[in-house]
This record gives structure tokens, C-alpha cells and sequence, in this order.
DNA sequence: ATCTGTTATGTTAACCGTAACATTTAATGA
DNA sequence: TCATTAAATGTTACGGTTAACATAACAGAT
């Protein structure tokens, strides 16, 4: 039982009579072979099943009309907003994108570039602002265009789209403190970049109103239940608690859970705020409070960053800062 | 300003003095050469920033080593936690993933295969039962082990590692009769296979106790806004309605909402019951009542039925169900 | 000193599609 | 009719790694 290798070029030729130099052109713009050729060609491809081989053109240095995109979790709902976000530029350009995760630890992130670099990927998307030294000797070496998203990190490697995750974080607090809240705790989980720069938002806001900064923390992943518990935790520990500033919108909301669990009344009793505005918050009684960050517009910005510099354009902002936008719903 | 091009073997072995082959075989087994070699080569690798090539053994018709994995949606959780499931055996069984969604399309379900074969894949998980006629035949002609997951299919392609849908919508909603509900409607979004299947296990159960079906659907993708609007819409359309069964958590969740904001009890007034069993119907008040879908467990056996056989392991059994579990929660 | 066997390294060819250039065929105009 | 041009197809060489085989170096046994 001989099992036959896949079909190749020569062997649609064969078929068809020709060089397989005509079926590759044929492949690539049957306009560039004649009427009846098309047909002919059309009709062996489908026969045979022929499946391209990217291999060959890899090898030649060529593009691969292939970008790589990094998110840290594929769990968190943030980063398919974002990835939505970079296919519909990616895909309107003509290019395919191939994905990995890194579960937010930065030697996983090295593995993974070095995977996609493996298939001469032709530009990178990073979502993280910190890297191995490796990771930056492969980038170079690789000398393909880069950007870091979701920050807005200075110096970049290239390139970085986001938003201010420090000043959202800022204001959001001071939102809550000029609404009359005093004993605000922070809520986070899964202590990356990003959770600490909006912890050291939360207290500069409470510095600057001599508040006393709070916070509840842990490395377990993010999640509604951790939410919950998290909210347990903090009222056992700080019992005059009027406020809650979560991290992120899961936390919140099973924070939210479990004021309704305890008959605590929000924002009577206790204030809450999220971060990212994902729709279950606006969809939930109360109206959750929080940061509505651009997730899709960084994704959009990202990948048109990176598609014009494949066409050769020039880098012309090194930051792109795309804002937030501060929502109070009914739960602060 | 030459840009230099990124180093190959022969780039390694001219700085050590060797040969490629014997930077090759280091790279793949550091022991296949001597001790003070070893150094040398790290040392200079390491130096030139040497970056792996996979072009040349992909051109070869070697194993690559990677499996493609296609999911409908990046957006949708089940999806996430799957993958985490097959992760968990790919990773130790040294396999690299690659991704990719199709917006529950079977056209794009076709590309993206056809895109992932020409990187060489040596097996794949897809989660859809039905695919285009030029899909089944790029499978054949690939010759790589498959897997179906999520159903349980019969005829497979080859194999299928899932659940039975109808039958889990079918006792949930038998639960909920027996609970003595009877107006039940059912939500359905994105009208994808699976959301059919519930949908005929919710006719069965409800025909069977001699109840009406109604059916609230639309093919907007699901959220939880939409589940909140199609209650809306349910109550306007049928006011009698004491039950509610939706074809996913996220719209069951909606639903919960949109009865708090009109002050409806649940389960005394209206019933209601998701699908999947995910963190936040567990967090919330009421715990949502739901069927517990093994999704991780998918993910994880998925892989392992496609590492066994990647490894010369004969495919034994052709369908594997995995069960799902009926929770009450609160709110029925 | 010679042979044997092991370990370490070298040599060669193959994998398949495409750019660049070459040739053939058909079409047009004088 | 022949020269000129355009269109269609053919030829050649290249890219980086590895399998398979070949050779060199060296240790140990006689």
C-alpha cells in the first residue's frame, strides 16, 4: 500500500501537457495563460486536489505575504476584539495572519516568535511592551517591521498603538473620589504590565487626595468568580470599603455578583468600576462603570501601521495614542 | 545600504569552521557532537542571532511537526477553553499549533485549511461537521489525520470527539417541562449547526409533552445585549411565556438582565436555562441554570486521539462522546 | 604496529515553485 | 510576402536544510 505524495506543479503539468512553469502562472493570474489553457489547467488542478506549497517561495527569500500576531491570552475576551479588529485591514490587503499566545510569560513569547519567524512571516504585532533580549536580537536580525500594541510605550522597538492605560486608570479614580467615595480599593489579577500600570494610576488618584491606596491582588487568572471572591476578600479585610476599581470588567461585574449575593446595594453602599466596556457591562442592572478602551480601532490602527510599512512607507509616528473614553453607568 | 540577509547554517558554520551539517545536527541534538564543539556552536549562534528555517524540511515532505487547529470563532469562549484542552497534550507531545477561525463559514473554513496544508501540517482538528466538497477532497489528497470535534458525527471523516447537542437540549428542556413550565421559547443566535441540533432537542421534548414550539432566532452573532433584546421580543410576541431556553449562556445571561430591568422574578415568573455552564452563570445571581458542556476535555482528548495517531496508532474508536452534565441552578 | 569498531564530521543530492531570461507561435502592417 | 511586435510557453538556476552515505580520527585490543 503505497501512499502517493501530494500532487505538485509537475504533476498538473503532466496532466495537462505543459511546463509546470505555466501552472504556477496559471496559479497565480490565469489571465497570464490562454483561454483554452484555463480551462484545461482548471479542470486537472480540481481532478488532482492540488494544494499549494508555500515552502518553495519561503525559500527564495520571497514574501510570504504572512504577518504574525501575539496576543498573551486567547481567553481574554480583549484580545479577539483586537484580532477582529486587525483582519479587517490585514484581510482587505491581502494578507493572511497567523496567531499564537504566550499566556503573558515572556520566554513563551520568544518561543512563539521564533515559531512564526520560522515561516518567514513578513511583519509582527506584539502585545506586550516588555521583551527577552533574545526577543529583540531575533527582531532584528529578522529585519521585518514591528508593532507593539495596546500601550503606549516610548522608547518602542518601532512602533507602538494603544492607549494610556496609567492615565485611564487615573482618571476613572478620580472620577470615583469626586463622586464622594474615600475607601477605594484596587481589585487585580494576573499581575502584567498592564494591571500595574493602572494599580499605579489608582494611586496617584488617591495619593493626590490624600486617600489611603488598597489593594486586593492575586495571580490567579481573571475571572467572574474570582471576582466574587475577590470582593469576599477585601470586605473581610477593609469592612469600610465604599469603592471597588477592578482591573478589568470580569473582575468587576463577579464583584458585582457578589454585592447583589450579600444585599450589598450598589452604588449605595458600594461602588464598582471595570475596565475595557465589554458589552455584558452594559447589558447588566446595574450599568457597570467603566473605561471603554479602543480594543478593535488598536487592532485596525496596528495592522494598517504595519501593512503600510510593508508597502514601504515610511514610519512617521512612533506613538499612536488612540484615548478612552470614561463611562459612569449606574454602578459608581 | 546593503540589507543583509538573515543568517543561514552555512553563515554559523563559517564563524565555527564546520561544515552546515554539523550546525544542523546540533541544533536538532546538541549531543550528536563533541563537548567543545557544542560550545562553540552555541557561541556563535547565539551571536549571529541565528533564527530556524523551516522552509527547507517543509520542502522535503518531512513531518512538520505542527497541527492546524480550526475553530468557528476567536469571540466565542468555548472556543478558548477548548484550545486550551488540546494544548495541554499537543505542548507535551512536542507539537507546535497554528490557529485559525472561519466565522462559521464553510467558504473560509476552506481557505484557511487550504492555506494551513501549505505549511505542511501533519494533522488537524477542525470543529464542524459539514464542509465544502473541495475541503474533503484537499483532506484526502493531504493525507494527514483528521479530527472533528464538538458533535458527535457518524460518518465522520475519520473520527469525532464531542457531545451529543440534541440530545442535551432535549433533557434540558424535558427538565424544565417536568419542572412544570410550559411556554417555553427557544433563543437561538447565529444559526449555525449546533444551534439547529439544540433547537430540534427542544421540538422533540417540547412535542413530546404535547407543548408548542416557539422559536425566537436570529442569525446576528450572539452577545449580551442580543439575548436581553430577544426577550424583549419574546415577551412582546408571546406574553404568556414562563420559560426560557437558550442556545448559549451569553444569551440566557442577557435574557437574566433584561428581567431585572423589568422587575420579572426568575424561575417564579420566568424560567430560565443556557448552555455550556461558563464561570459567569455560575458567579451570577441567580446561578443560571444550564447544561455543562466538556469543553476542555474535548480539546484535550481531540489531541490526544490525533498525537496517537500522528505516532502510527491505529484509529480505534470512530466516534467519541464525551456526555454533558444538566445543572439546575437557580434559575428554573 | 596493525586491525576493529566507534565517534565525529564531511559530501552529495533532493525537495518544489518562481524570477529572469529565452524561444516559439500568432497577429499585424507595409 | 516578409518584417515587426505581442502573446504564450519553455528553460535554467536558485534558495536552506536534511537524509543517506562516505570518510576521517581516534581508542582499545591483539
Amino acid at each position: 500500500m503505497i501512499k502517493k505524495k501530494r500532487p505538485t506543479l509537475q504533476d498538473v503539468a503532466d496532466i495537462v501537457g505543459v511546463t509546470k512553469m505555466t501552472i504556477s502562472r496559471y496559479l497565480r493570474d490565469p489571465a497570464k495563460v490562454s483561454a483554452d489553457m484555463q480551462k484545461k489547467i482548471e479542470i486537472a488542478v480540481e481532478e488532482l486536489g492540488y494544494i499549494p506549497n508555500r515552502a518553495p517561495e519561503l525559500l527564495s527569500n520571497a514574501k510570504s505575504h504572512a504577518i504574525g500576531i501575539l496576543v498573551p491570552s486567547l481567553t481574554n475576551q480583549v484580545f479577539a476584539e483586537v484580532i477582529r479588529g486587525i483582519e479587517t485591514i490585514t484581510e482587505a490587503a491581502g494578507y493572511q495572519t497567523m496567531f499564537a499566545h504566550y499566556g503573558y510569560s515572556a520566554e513563551l513569547e520568544e518561543e512563539r516568535i521564533r515559531f512564526l519567524l520560522s515561516y518567514h512571516i513578513d511583519g509582527l504585532i506584539l502585545s506586550e511592551s516588555q521583551h527577552t533580549p533574545r526577543t529583540l536580537k531575533m527582531i532584528q536580525t529578522a529585519g521585518i517591521p514591528v508593532i507593539e500594541m495596546m500601550d503606549v510605550i516610548s522608547p518602542a522597538i518601532e512602533q507602538s498603538v494603544g492607549m494610556d492605560n496609567f492615565e485611564a486608570s487615573y482618571q476613572m479614580v478620580s472620577t470615583m473620589i469626586d463622586k464622594g467615595y474615600k475607601n477605594i480599593v484596587y481589585l487585580g489579577a494576573r499581575l502584567d504590565v498592564r494591571t500595574q500600570l493602572r494599580q499605579q494610576g489608582y494611586q496617584k488618584a488617591m495619593q493626590e487626595k490624600m486617600l489611603k491606596s488598597k489593594s486586593m491582588m492575586t495571580e490567579a487568572p481573571s475571572s467572574f468568580s474570582l471576582g466574587a471572591q475577590l470582593l469576599q476578600q477585601t470586605l473581610a479585610r477593609y469592612p469600610d470599603t465604599d469603592g471597588i476599581f477592578c482591573t478589568n470588567d470580569d473582575l468587576a461585574i463577579g464583584a458585582v455578583h457578589e454585592c447583589q449575593r450579600r444585599g450589598i446595594k450598589i452604588p449605595q453602599q458600594i461602588a464598582i468600576a471595570g475596565f475595557h466596556g465589554h458589552d455584558i457591562g452594559q447589558s447588566m442592572v446595574p450599568k457597570l462603570a467603566t473605561v471603554v478602551t479602543p480594543r478593535e480601532k488598536i487592532g485596525s490602527v496596528s495592522a494598517e501601521q504595519l501593512v503600510a510599512r510593508l508597502n514601504g512607507q515610511v514610519l512617521e509616528e512612533k506613538v499612536i495614542d488612540l484615548g478612552f473614553e470614561i463611562r459612569c453607568g449606574d454602578s459608581i
